[in-house]
DNA sequence: GAGTGGTCTAGACCACTAA
DNA sequence: TAGTGGTCTAGACCACTCG
């Protein structure tokens, strides 16, 4: 068998409850009878209903059963680390992409993206500007800093449809973690002028600093969001 | 035993590593170590070094062991579900708390407030807004609505200190999980009032629904942020 | 090949809920 | 009291990394 058990058990739970088999308010079976039904081991099973609870499908209650909390008017997909190019390939209408800058630069000329990819000053970075356009109007102004010597041979063409299917697809590796800020900044010259227009002259900034598997950050990512067109959505759960 | 002993290990590691006797890019001990040193078996340790990711302390890697990625620079208490009592007792400066509406008012005038809390035209809804402050500064105006069936009794006194104590402890309910949206939106003539200046005249707004154990939404959250002062911090894995 | 983490199992006992 | 989920165990086998 190639795929794990648990994540079989996991896809298709998550299916079953996206169609409305199983409704918000609903008990799912219990484990036992999910254990049954799948074939499995307890824990197993337990490991796929965790899944769940974690990705806010259900709410487990002791004593009770599993309660189906799905609501199909959220929609949580930016607070994962997803591309720009996997969101937008599930939109109905999908954004242009522009590449307005590639080029590499000294990492000693920007102390703040030095630091966050954890260069030296001789070290050398690519700097990537990206205008995500619907038609003539800009929403998106991505600004990216690589780390060359992680990731190399970006091209503009790779810049244009994926860069992280390039990474993980032809350089084969793992893109692992991210920390992410949201903060509302006074837009520069520069940007102002991408947009063309801004009311008022803020963007909502998202941040992110984009980890490899073995825990080096290969990536500063500067999104800069159009302030009436910026939705971030997050769930969270209460700690006990 | 009276506490969990996979909380036990967790609890242990995490203080460790945020004493940095395991420090960041390094491996924690490996799991067969780990097993001895903590007198149990192999699953529930493995049960405190998922936690462990989760909080975004550690990275798995398979073949290799457990490297620290844990950053004391981020702060990701916003990303979970603390009430603002909560995260204010751990500011150096704190804040002050001015109640400044408590008042009832009916489900059909406030159309989103009712469909968020799931209610009908006929029920009465507790709107409850409070200003933190900063000396004279006000950074936060936070507007709430309860469902008084769900959560009766909330007095000025109570949104004076802490509301969600007053859940926890005096109703004796548990609060699980909430979906949270990030926006920038004007400020109306009101909030401006509130905040005396604001540069541009825009708010941060973070609005919540915040479920019970059972399921049911028993608030609706909408903190104002002042822009310059508001900084939201996340993190998020890559999915397989 | 030795050591690491990843998956899965079968079974035990405990804590909580509801009738 | 019967049924539910929560914790913990000991052991098996697999997949991957690295010398």
């Amino acid at each position: 068998m190639n795929r794990k058990k648990y994540q079989v058990i996991y896809d298709q739970l998550k299916a079953d409850i996206r169609q409305g088999i199983y409704c918000q308010g609903q008990l799912l079976p219990s484990e036992m009878e999910l254990c049954l039904q799948f074939e499995t081991s307890r824990e197993t099973l337990r490991k796929s209903l965790q899944l769940l609870q974690n990705d806010a499908y259900i709410q487990k209650i002791r004593g009770k059963g599993s309660i189906v909390i799905y609501d199909p008017s959220l929609n949580f997909e930016l607070a994962s680390l997803t591309s720009f190019q996997e969101i937008n390939a599930g939109l109905s209408q999908p954004y242009q992409t522009e590449v307005a800058v590639l080029e590499t630069i000294k990492a000693k000329d920007y102390p703040d993206v030095k630091t966050a990819l954890q260069l030296r000053d001789f070290d050398t970075i690519l700097r990537v500007v990206r205008l995500r356009k619907k038609g003539p109007r800009v929403n998106i102004v991505d600004i990216d800093f690589f780390n060359p010597k992680l990731v190399p041979g970006i091209t503009e063409e790779v810049a244009q449809t994926s860069i992280y299917r390039y990474i993980e697809k032809d350089l084969n590796l793992v893109i692992s973690h991210s920390a992410k800020t949201i903060t509302f900044q006074p837009a520069n010259q520069t940007l102002q002028d991408y947009f063309q227009q801004l009311e008022p002259a803020y963007v909502a900034l998202v941040e992110a600093t984009v980890f490899l598997g073995d825990g080096q950050p290969f990536q500063l990512n500067q999104s800069h969001h159009r302030p009436s067109s910026f939705k971030f959505t997050n769930f969270s759960r209460r700690q006990s």
